[in-house]
This record gives C-alpha cells, sequence and structure tokens, in this order.
RNA sequence: GUGGGUAUAGCUCAGGCGGUUAGAGCGCCAGGUUGUGGCCCUGGAGGUCGAGGGUUCAAGUCCCUUUACUCACCCCA
C-alpha cells in the first residue's frame, strides 16, 4: 500500500502551485504560508503584541474545563489520547485556553494594571467530517489581550484581525459583531426564546425541534427557510442585556465607527462555548463555501477562572490560516511565489565546476541568493534550469577568462558582460 | 452519523452499443544550435486504468464488494 497523509490533513509543498489545479490545492504551498505568517507577525509587531507558543497537547482537562457543559463537543470531537504513564491528553482544538493556561502557570498577568497583548500561530486539531475549509488539522493566527474590561480594548482587537485581513489582500469582507450578554441574560433569553418557539414547535424542521432542546440559541441560526419565517420574531439576546452588557456594546460600535471600521450588528451570532461574554464577532467572507467564517472571536471574562486562575477578563480572536488563504486564492491573480536566485552560475568543466562552488559559497557568505547545477549536467540544462529559477542573471565560469573573472549576463535584457568576483553582489542587486 | 459526486501519466482531462500495442494538453528529459536560456520544431521517458471478486472468447468500459478523495447536511471552537 501506498501511506497517504491522514484524512483532513495536507502536506505545505515547495515550489510553485500548478494553475490548472483547483485552488483547495493551490494554497498548500510554503511560500504562501510563510508570506502570511511574515502579515501576522509583521503587524503584530506594530500593534506591540508578542507571540507566545504553547505545546500542541495539554492535560484533556483544560479543554473540558475551557469549553464547558453546554455543549459536548470535547467529547466527540477532540484527539484525545494517553501517554505511557496513562496521562490523558488532548491535541489543542482551540488557541485561547491554552494561552491561558500559560499565563496562569506563569503569572505573566500578576502585577496589576498592566494589559498582556499575546499572539500565536499554532497547528489545531479536531476530529470532525472534513469539507472544504474545515480539516482535522488545521492552523490558526489569534491574539489575546488579557487584564482588560475597556471596550477600547475590543475595539483594538477587532482593528488588529480587520487590518490583518487586509493586509493579506482579502476584500468583500463583513464584519460582524454581536453581544452575547453574561450567564445571567443568557439564561433569561433562552427562556424567552424558548416560550416563543413552544407554539410553534411541530412546524419547524426536525432538525430545529432537536436543537430547541440541545442548544436553543443554535435555532436562530437554522439554514432552513421556513423555520427563518417562524424566527421572524423570536426575541433577541440584545433586548435582554443587563445595562452594563449594553453600554459596552454601545462603546464597541462607538469605538469600530471611530476607526472607520465597518460593522453589521447580527443579533443572532452566537458563540458554542459558555466562556463567552458581552462582545462577539466574526468575519464572513462569500469567496468560503458553507464554512464562511474567516476569523471569529469575542470578549472571554469567565475563562481563566474556570480553568482555576484569578479573575481576568480577556478578548481575542482566531482566524483560520487555510480559509484565509484559500479567498486570496479565489480573489486575487498574482501569487505568492518562493523567492529566486539572484544569479545563476554555469559551469562546464571540472576546474569551472569547483570555481562556481567556490563562488556560491563566498557569494552566499556576502548574502546573495545564488543557485548552481550540481550534477554535471549539460549547458543548455543548466541554462534552462537558471531560467526556470526565476533567476535575473546568469554567470559563466570559464577556464578561458582571467582568473577570478565571471562572464555575466541579463536573463532579461540579454546583456552580457566580463566582470571580476568582487563586483558580482553589486552588479546582481541586493534585492 | 446522513446524503450526493468522483477515482485513467507528475497535473488537468478524453476514452459512443465491451474488441487487438490506453490517448491529448501542460510539465519533465534529450536533440535541432560540438557547449548561452525563453519562442518554435523533432524525439523520449512516464500508466498494475484506486483495490478485490464476478460475467465473458475478450473488461478502462458491464455487475458486486471495498477503499480513498470530494461537496453538502448534522455539528462547530
Amino acid at each position: 500500500m501506498q501511506f497517504q497523509a491522514p484524512r483532513g490533513t495536507h502536506d505545505v509543498l515547495p515550489g510553485v502551485a500548478d494553475p490548472q489545479q483547483p485552488a483547495d490545492e493551490r494554497i498548500f504551498r510554503t511560500a504562501k504560508w510563510l508570506h502570511l505568517e511574515a502579515t501576522f507577525r509583521d503587524l503584530c509587531a506594530r500593534f506591540g503584541v508578542e507571540e507566545i507558543r504553547t505545546p500542541i497537547f495539554e492535560d484533556t482537562e483544560l479543554f473540558h474545563r475551557s469549553v464547558g457543559t453546554e455543549t459536548d463537543i470535547v467529547s466527540k470531537e477532540t484527539y484525545d489520547f494517553t501517554d505511557r504513564s496513562d496521562r490523558p491528553l488532548t491535541l489543542r482544538p482551540e488557541g485561547t485556553a491554552p494561552v491561558m493556561r500559560a499565563i496562569v502557570e506563569h503569572g505573566l498577568g500578576a502585577g496589576g494594571a498592566q494589559l498582556l497583548k499575546l499572539a500565536y500561530v499554532a497547528p489545531i486539531f479536531r476530529y470532525e467530517a472534513v469539507q472544504r475549509g474545515r480539516y482535522r488539522q488545521h492552523h490558526q493566527v489569534g491574539i489575546e489581550y488579557v487584564g482588560g474590561t475597556s471596550p477600547a480594548i475590543d475595539v483594538e482587537v477587532i482593528a488588529l484581525g480587520w487590518t490583518y485581513l487586509h493586509a493579506l489582500g482579502l476584500r468583500d469582507l463583513t464584519l460582524q459583531i454581536n453581544s452575547v450578554g453574561t450567564p445571567i441574560s443568557r439564561p433569561r433569553h433562552r427562556d424567552a426564546l424558548l416560550d416563543y418557539l413552544r407554539p410553534h414547535l411541530a412546524r419547524l424542521s426536525p432538525d430545529s425541534q432537536r436543537r430547541s432542546e440541545t442548544n436553543p440559541l443554535r435555532v436562530l441560526d437554522s439554514k432552513d427557510e421556513r423555520d427563518q419565517e417562524i424566527l421572524a420574531g423570536a426575541p433577541l439576546l440584545l433586548d435582554y442585556l443587563e445595562d452594563e452588557a449594553r453600554a459596552h456594546f454601545e462603546a464597541v460600535q462607538a469605538g469600530l465607527t471611530n476607526l472607520g471600521i465597518p460593522f453589521v450588528v447580527n443579533g443572532r451570532l452566537v458563540r458554542g462555548l459558555d466562556y463567552y461574554r458581552y462582545t462577539a464577532f466574526e468575519v464572513v467572507s462569500a469567496a468560503l463555501g458553507s464554512q464562511n467564517v474567516v476569523l471569529g472571536g469575542g470578549r472571554y471574562d469567565g475563562l481563566i477562572e474556570q480553568i482555576g486562575g484569578p479573575a481576568t477578563p480577556g478578548v481575542g480572536f482566531g482566524s483560520g490560516l487555510e480559509r484565509a488563504l484559500l479567498i486570496l486564492e479565489q480573489t486575487t491573480t498574482t501569487p505568492v511565489t518562493p523567492p529566486a536566485p539572484q544569479v545563476w552560475l554555469v559551469a562546464r568543466s571540472e576546474t569551472e565546476r569547483s570555481a562556481a562552488q567556490r563562488l556560491a559559497l563566498q557569494l552566499r557568505l556576502a548574502g546573495v541568493r545564488v543557485d548552481l547545477d550540481l550534477q554535471g549536467r549539460s549547458m543548455k540544462a543548466q541554462m534552462r534550469s537558471a531560467n526556470h529559477s526565476g533567476a535575473s542573471y546568469a554567470a559563466f565560469l570559464r577556464d578561458d577568462l582571467p582568473a577570478a573573472t565571471v562572464s555575466l549576463k541579463d536573463l532579461g535584457s540579454g546583456g552580457q558582460q566580463e566582470l571580476p568576483y568582487g563586483e558580482l553582489a553589486a552588479a546582481v542587486g541586493t534585492g
């Protein structure tokens, strides 16, 4: 048998993607990933956010505690295993909980009013049925601002996420925001929603009937058109917010307006996890399929306490790397490619080859991107490689030239001149 | 967990009612130019037709089973 990458996982390959392949395949190229990560990290630096790296697996209990009880997704969708000492461990199914664990463990939040601003780039594992934009191992970039409750912080986090997507080149995105209230207001709304649904129950789709028992908020999300008609007058969580939550939400909206970031309030936007409070937001793209969320986040003031730390507020987002690349692939015409050599060295004889390898090392030490044939192939083959590599110049090492001299050819114009080694680095540019 | 679609060369795909050495484009390699790329021309390498079984004189093609991939539903951090 031939081995394949496990279902729902992908190799990220070197080189340039074949344009004949579908966009879903073309995103798995190293150059594109490096570009995205560099864009994110550069932006984080500008926002004064520093990166944190946590293990890819944690105690299973950490995720059980953080996800809470309203959902049963943990046991069904996490990659759980025990090590040789029978310790229960789980591959990271989300970005936030491990970061909070690290903050508590190392006392990063200790000492008062200092706001912690952290970023991560991490693989995420969920045992799910795969479909477009949803994989069993996918990757997220994300940030967490921990230690403050001010709506200005929510605004800053959203601004970073929005700027990041734009810096990547994504367009036609919609920012949706909502307030999911608190553990006090949520049950009150839930009861009101159930009261509203009860008389219509028989007319709801079977899925929604089931949801009304398991997770009533999700009924609001139903894709069934008849359900949506029935839901037209359903009570919204926004109508049940406490004064404080309402004021916070209004301040976030004012803050976004202040920054010129467009948004729509979506009263039906919900979070699956218990620990979210107040602000929830998502950025969706029409370029994706049914998995259309490219960035999602919110405020999680209860989380750190839930995992055994001191009560500490926080807000953050996670953004799927594959989904961002998928949108980019479909909306951009100029693909990101790996860096090309600046100069390709061509040699014909044994003495020329050894001179070429020596010169290549010398140039590389000087910071120049250089490549050359190492298999003694024909000149035609070497020139073809030079051309395909995207190199701007070819340099011919020639026995019949004066010592330490090459004939440098501009592969764009075809012009050629002889140059001493010492002038080569400058001649091929610094790019 | 449920439903649909697809598996033929490295990639994208053709292969009417079963019939002889299974094709194309792109890519790759080599020549045309005794050593200067691209464009063009010529040639070449590369396929257990996803796997297993069955029907038949004969299966890429028909039947059964199976696996993988894929899209959607459910679910969703």
